[in-house]
DNA sequence: ATGAAAGCGCTAACAA
DNA sequence: TTGTTAGCGCTTTCAT
């Protein structure tokens, strides 16, 4: 028989106090006695009770769920970043609903419009894309890598980011560090501003050491996929015959750019070294293993949900806007 | 400003009806006019209307949500699986809530405790693990590659798996096809079902074809992960210098064989060929590309939510267990 | 320090 | 066919 679920009434009355001290103890709000509190609190162990969301939700307006808005979970950059997440927040007692767009629109607008009317607390949109809906759920929003439109947005948000220019930078200079003089970049195409300040790093580092920038050394993908990757190293080594070095954008442009190289049989790091960005778990498994620029996705996972929080819980926001800082991991790639 | 939330109440006024009538039109239920349907519905339209679900959630206790439980997101399999569920719930009107176990029974229970609360209307669960946490959560369930337990199952449930058996039997009988004699299997030790029922198939195929059974071809591996596979390949080398194919009870398993082979100049499918399970995107990009037995994530997932909405909709279960057709993809592998 | 009571927005039983 | 109304379980004034 189902375990009959308990009320507030039901606490109340066995402990002997009324629904609204009961509801006081719970919530810590109001004054009540220290013994109240203690026997209160053991009915409700006892019982194992568990306030109705549905109940205070409506109460409230507002529920103890936010929303994790992703592109694609399939990706393990992302999965990892929700999963860090929702282990976080169920911590703080929230129940974090993983949303994944498969970069539609309209399956991003519907889940929008179920998690309002679930009455979320709180947003965090983890993605590089720029999907533009202007999504006009007016709640406390953390935006992870991408940066919200300076223009239709409300709501009270922070945006938190990786030093992605010093990634660029520290990874094309790991590159000329170790030898390399004409060295191509494969970055994505469009205007993510995540995959833009990278290039700006390479450019940087470039420049620093003296070394020519040719529009030849560019090639930027339609997405980031290991087709897109390999494609894009076929193109590169096609142009420039003494390339030999490669800075990637993402980790996954770059693991399909050493398959292209291994298929091929051109020697890595040897002939052409190669550098990706994120540190996936996959770096450590390609042949060989790829170096990149790590990205701390438990602290990243940490800061959205500490902000998030404090903002649901109307406590100032210290920073709109936070820089995470990175690190170069040299593999066999290099 | 906050685009005012609307109300049942409201759209009743500005529709010139009773709350209940808008009610029934939502829900299409009880009689109403086709006039005053068109009306309501214009009205409902014309303002963007979305029930408050946490209302509706509290007066028939329980919400339209369903939690989809996996032990580990960052795993390709269970994320597809996983986000085709949620495109599928989506549809029919439900929120589905991807609960990230990451193999730990407290969390689980942690999350168990939060769907409760928020009076989830079904249970999914996919996992190849049995996490035995005697969830007491009294709702509709889909449990995917796991047997439930007998005992302590009170809620309707359903049960879906592949032709575990089969595949085992088909990858075998593939390698023996294509001239192996001596063939070695990487799998899962434990009694996890679907495992334990492709190495009876692979036993099947074996005496099938006169081939004797040999326990220094068997290696059973304590988790699922690409190390495990390279070091039970490694050990089968050693044992059997005659090796020449080996079947894996999980693609991942199968390309940490398959590292193994190419980082220590072994190549396949010329000296040892192997076959994995699953069919994971991975499988076109290793070297060589991945032969193996494919098994329909959509078809799972569209049967797993049908059957699901059934039973919380109180339609009868036609049939409690559901197994389904696998394929065989041959590829570079063999 | 505690209790009584008014809803939050919705569904469903009962009336009309 | 449509309206009236009583709660669902909780939070939160306002009394006491």
């Amino acid at each position: 028989m189902p375990p009959k679920k308990v009320t507030l009434e039901e606490i109340a009355q066995m402990a002997g106090v009324s629904i609204a001290t009961v509801s006081r103890v719970i919530n810590q709000n109001g004054r009540f006695s220290k013994e109240t509190e203690k026997r209160v609190k053991d009915i409700i162990e006892k019982y194992n009770y568990r306030p109705n969301q549905m109940a205070r939700g409506l109460r409230k307006n507002r529920g103890k769920v936010v929303g994790i808005i992703v592109p694609d979970v399939t990706n393990e950059f992302f999965a990892r970043m929700a999963v860090e997440m929702q282990v976080r927040l169920l911590r703080e007692d929230y129940m974090a609903i993983i949303c994944n767009t498969n970069e539609s629109a309209s399956i991003e607008k519907a889940h929008l419009s179920m998690l309002k009317s679930l009455l979320v607390s709180g947003l965090i949109y983890i993605t590089h894309e720029s999907i533009d809906v202007n999504h006009t759920l007016i709640v406390p929003t953390i935006y992870i890598d991408r940066e919200p439109s300076p223009n239709a947005n409300e709501s009270e948000h922070v945006f938190i980011e990786s030093e992605n220019y010093q990634g660029g930078y520290l990874a094309t200079r790991h590159l000329i560090d170790r030898g390399c003089q004409r060295i191509g970049i494969i970055s994505l195409e469009g205007k993510i501003s995540s995959h833009n300040n990278r290039f700006e790093g390479y450019l940087g580092a470039l420049k620093e050491a003296g070394l020519p920038i040719d529009k030849d050394l560019f090639f930027f993908t339609k997405a980031v996929t290991y087709e897109d990757g390999s494609l894009a190293m076929d193109n590169l080594l096609e142009k420039n015959n003494d390339l030999d070095g490669v800075f990637c954008t993402a980790d996954i442009l770059a693991l399909g750019a050493l398959q292209f190289l291994l298929r091929n049989d051109i020697n890595a790091p040897e002939e052409v070294k190669v550098v990706g960005f994120d540190d996936i778990s996959s770096c450590t498994r390609s042949i060989p293993p790829l170096s990149t620029i790590h990205q701390s996705v438990e602290l990243i996972a940490e800061l959205a949900v500490q902000n998030l929080i404090s903002m649901i819980n109307g406590d100032p926001t210290e920073k709109p806007y936070i820089k995470l800082p990175i690190s170069l991991i040299a593999r066999g790639s290099t």
